[in-house]
This record gives C-alpha cells, structure tokens and sequence, in this order.
DNA sequence: TTGAAAGCGCTAACAT
DNA sequence: ATGTTAGCGCTTTCAA
C-alpha cells in the first residue's frame, strides 16, 4: 500500500468515525509517526523501547514527531500482537467491605508500578458469578489474578489450570493452592479468639458471623470458633450461633436474638468488627453492660475497634499487605521471576482491649 | 492458506507456548470451531450473533463444535478489530474509602449487565496521577469513563475532549461538565449542616476537612461551612479550623487540637463521618459531653452513624445510587440512546439525630 | 444461506 | 542502523 493511498484510507477511516458524538481526530498510530519522520514503522518503535541502538539524528527527528503528534501506544493492538494484556484481574465479594478495599489498595498499588492495570469484578459471593468472571477476564487475556478465598467451583478450576497465568488465592490458607496463597488461617485465628474468651473464665459464648454459603473465610472462622470450645470442654449450643448479612445492623439484631434467646449468656464473638460494633451498641441500648454482663470480642481490627467505648477485643490482620504481596507476588512472576514460597503465611495477632 | 496448512502452523505455535509453565493447549478461536464444523468463520459468527439466519442442521453441527470445544470469544482481538473494548474505566482517588467503595460497587452492577468489566485505577488525590491514569485507560481503548469529582488537569480534560468516549464526573456537580456529572452540591449540603448548628444557638463553631488540595468536595465543604457561618453573620475563624487526612485517628486528633485552642467551642461540622466519629470519641475520652459541651456533626451517614451514642447528625448522600446512575447513563449512551439531563443532581438530606 | 478478503495497530523474526 | 513481512483473532465489507 501506497503512503498516498494510506493517507486516503485513513481519511476515510476518519470521516466514517467523524459522524459520531464529537468531531475528533483519529489517533495517531505507529505509521502515522514513521510517515511523519520519513523512517520506518520498526524504527520508531525502536526509539521508544531503545533509543540507543537509532542513529542520533534519526532519533531527534522521530522523537520531535513523537511529540508533535502526541503518539501513545494502543495497548488493544499490542495485547492482541504480543499476547500480553498488562491487566491483572482481582474478584472480590463486594468492593463495600473494607477488607476487600484494603486488599484491592494493596493490590493496585503493587502492580501499578509495573504498568498493570487492574480489571475488577464483584462475585456478590456468589461462586458461580466468580466462575463467570473468571471467564470473562480470561477472554480479555489478563496476565494473572487474584481471587479471594480458596474455595472455588471445579469450573473456574479447571479454567485457572489450563490457562496457565500466576494466580493468587487471598485472605485465607490452603495446603493445596491453584498456585500460589497469600493469607491467613482463619481457623486458627477464631480460635485464638474463642481461646482468649475461654481464658476469662466464661462458658457460654455466642457466635455472630457472616453467612457462611461460599465463604470459606466466614465457615473457617465459625470451625475456629467450635474448636475452641470443644478443646475446652465446652458443648457446641447452636442456638448461641447466629449468622448473618455483614453489616452493623445485621450485627445489632443478631446479638438482640442472642440476648433474647439465652439469659445465661456471657459472651460473645463476632467473626466480623462490623458486626461486634452493632452488638456492642445493641448492648448497651438494652442496658448491658460490656465486658461486665457480657465480653464481646470482633474480628479485623479495624480503625473504629480501638475508639468505641468500651474498645473492642479483636484480630488484626495484615489487610493492606495481603493484597500488596500478593500483586508483587504476581508482578514476580510476571517477570519470569522465580517466586520462593507459593504459600505466604501472613499471620495475626489477637489485640486484647477492653471489651473482654 | 489450506486447512492442512493451518493447522500445522497452529500445532508449531502450540508447542512452543508449550515450553512455558503448565503444559497448556491452546485456546480454540473462531477458525478452530469453523474447521471442525467444516464451514466458514461468518457461519460460526452468526450462530453466535443471530442464529436465525443459519440454516438449522448447519446451526445444530456448529453449536455441537462450540459446546465441545467451550470456545470463548477472544476480547482483546474483538477490541481491536471492533474498535470496541467493553471496558469502563473508574478513577477514584483511594479504595479505602467507603463513599468511593460504594459509588464503584454501584457503578459494576450497572454495568456489569451489559456486558462491560470495570478498569480500575486509585489516583491518591493527586491531579497529576489522575491523568496518568486517563492517558493509560484511553490507550486501553476504554469506551466510557467515571472521573471522581469535577475539577481536573488541562491535559486530562484535553484528552477526554478529543476522546469522545462518554464520561460520567460524579460526587459533586458543576454547571459545565466535561460531558455528564451524577452528584450533589457539596457547598449547599455542607451549608446546610452548619446552618443547622447554627440554628440550635451556637456561635463559636469549628470545622475539620479533609485536605483540599486536588479534592474539589472537600473544597466545596468547607466553602458550604463558610457561607452559612457569614450568612449568620458569624465571622470565620481559620484557628478553629483543622485540615487533615480521612481516618478516624485524623479526626479525633483534629478534635483535641480543636478543644485544645478553644475552651469555649460549641460545635464543630465535620465534613466527613469518619472524622466526627473521631472526634466524638475523643471528647468522650475528655470527658467533654456530646451535645452538652460540644455539638457534633458529620457528613456521609455511613453506618456507624446511626449507632454512635449519642448518634450522630449527619448528612445522607445516595453512595450507591450515584455509582449505579452513573453507570446506567455511560451504558446508555453506549448503546446510542440519548441520555436526557446531562446535570443530575442526586440531592441530600440533613439528617438531625442526637449529637447536634 | 454462506463465504472470501481486507483490515484493526501492534510485535517479532528475519532480512538488508 | 534500518526495513520487510507475516501474523495476533476478530469484525466488516462485499460477493456468490
């Protein structure tokens, strides 16, 4: 093809466009550079990925038309030519939860610098809604994933093992990841926190959770929590189990059938600080006074646990840096770098405040 | 090219993607099905696109091969040769943020059924940031865009000017969007805080902001604040105001700074709950009594906010609705329908609870 | 009702 | 040091 019949075409090309919305101009491509400065496609390319290898007044020339004009790459066409996407996808439950949000900062902020971009969808915890994202992310050929939780439909495995892209499980631990894990136990963390509510001496502690249908983090939190109490001895009462929407209303109408339904109880652990503050606050609407008549302990730590009053007893995790590692995990490989350690235990630590 | 031919040259490229990692096969693409079939790439394409128009055994043998091989359409190669990415792409300045989070959980489930994924990108407040990202999504070939507020670089409006994709401005509003906006005015529901404050008799009233350097809503708050305070006649007084980052720990260290410069402060406006719900567990530590000593209000009715003792005055935005609006009117427009009312005003609503 | 051919804008291997 | 060629997997005309 001519330069002159190219010119044409584009033109053409430009006009059709032209009918839409706003009159604009066609961006420039490669050619539309190397035209410009009178050189081939490859040498303006090698200009923008190493300049050194162009004669110098051939590079001056090319990088005065490259700012002239504007020119960034088209990163569809590249993807398609080079089989890499630069995205790295990331499913979550819901993005309202500020677990997820700190893992997500974590996440975007590891792998922005590497020139990733992050393609985000909501499961709503729903594991074939996940299988379906998955998919869909793999038609937009992303680089690698991050996926919360570790239990996932044979579907979405199945689709993660022949893709063969990096893939990070988060926010909770598995001997068997699909490929690498970056989380925590969460049984061993309930129980620690049961554990704790045990060693105050009470018998009959309630449980406030998350509904546990495909949430292993809420089903492996409740399972810390029996442990717990069968290690003590204690008989496992599931009319002192609640379980429940993640919010803070939720968790005031779960600790107020808990009151109602057992006048014995002595305390309660929530799997979740959103929920401990709704029960907190229920307590105290009905006059109950906490640690006093009831010790509560929460799950997260997050910022409000250690302001209300009494200031709760909780877990603190490593939010922000599970999805920090886990994208610099994924940039690694990426890289082509061997990653050591498919299996990052980030740990917790029980914070023992005033509430038990 | 013959089929034989193809096909040979397809199993040289498969087993040398071979040599990476997992031992993966080659994802089947159109030609594939359309071999297996023995029909042309257009037949497979229209089983997929309007079925009716393919003779019914043909049909029936192409989705037999389409259901065997699980063919998946590949996005990128559509991208480019479609011109079309089926991508929104969000900035917002952090995900840590339960006004952002919400807003961006609106914005996918709005789109999300038409078949469009979410790009994400935090710009952490920074102009400059922003437009590194909208340059970015743009070379993705994104076909809509949500910008977080409405004050914006020159580079960042220049480019989305000759973009002509359709951009949503959203959380706050402005008289000339670049094309849309979906928000409140921030200057009249901060005003109408601080009028309340006012009304119930206080004089001596502080404020305490986010920081306002590239966020034009905390700008506007503080503006808002201001205004009523003159049109109280009431002058303002920078020493009981406090700038400073969005935590809760921020706040409850903007407070005392507050009780600290002032003995006789009688109400403080917040421009955000996290902050008041610092703020008033600091004067609880202080033994100062809410609304006694001090009266407090807040901005946002995030959950918390209800649930506080005393609960807290506050402000309530539509979050998620500014988020699913938003989405609503870029796919709207994206599917070529006219979206009437490029000015939406979402509103607000003072809230009066006990606090203030 | 079905098919062939020409791109989309880039990358990568191979010339010169 | 610079250029040529052949794809990437799809969509979009235009033919048959």
């Amino acid at each position: 093809m001519s330069n002159a019949a190219r010119a044409a075409s584009s033109l053409r090309r430009a006009s059709r466009r032209g009918t839409r919305a706003p009159p604009q101009v066609r961006r420039p491509r490669l050619q539309d550079v190397a035209d410009a400065a009178g050189v081939s496609v490859m040498t303006v390319v090698r200009v923008l990925r190493d300049p050194q290898k162009v004669a110098l007044h051939t590079r001056a020339r090319v990088e005065q038309v490259l700012a002239d004009t504007g020119y960034t790459p088209d990163l569809v066409a590249r993807g398609l030519a080079s089989n890499r996407s630069s995205l790295v996808g990331a499913i979550i439950p819901v993005l309202t939860n500020s677990l997820a949000a700190e893992i997500m900062q974590g996440l975007t902020d590891a792998i922005a610098p590497a020139g990733y971009h992050l393609l985000l969808g909501a499961s709503g915890f729903s594991g074939e809604e996940e299988e379906a994202l998955v998919r869909a992310f793999l038609s937009r050929r992303i680089d690698a994933l991050y996926l919360t939780g570790v239990t996932h439909t044979p579907g979405t495995l199945k689709m993660l093992r022949s893709a063969g892209i990096p893939v990070v499980e988060g926010g909770n631990l598995t001997q068997d990841p699909i490929d690498m894990v970056v989380g925590y136990s969460n049984v061993n963390a309930a129980r620690a926190v049961t554990r704790h509510l045990v060693a105050q001496g009470h018998r009959r502690i309630g449980y406030i959770g998350a509904y546990p249908a495909d949430n292993d983090r809420a089903r492996d939190r409740r399972r810390g929590y029996e442990l717990a109490l069968r290690a003590a001895r204690i008989e496992v009462d599931d009319t002192l189990c609640v379980e429940t929407a993640l919010d803070i209303d939720s968790g005031a109408r779960a600790m107020a059938t808990l009151l109602e339904r057992d006048g014995r109880l002595a305390a309660v652990f929530c799997s979740s600080d959103v929920l401990a503050v709704g029960a907190l606050y229920e307590c105290q609407r009905r006059g109950r006074s906490v640690p006093g008549d009831v010790a509560l302990a929460g799950f997260d730590d997050v910022p409000i646990a250690a302001q209300v009053v009494p200031s709760l007893t909780t877990l603190r995790i490593p939010r922000y840096a599970i999805g920090q590692r886990a994208g610099e995990m994924l940039v690694a490989r990426l890289a082509g770098k061997r990653v050591a350690g498919r299996i990052v235990d980030t740990g917790f630590e029980l914070v023992p405040r005033a509430s038990a």
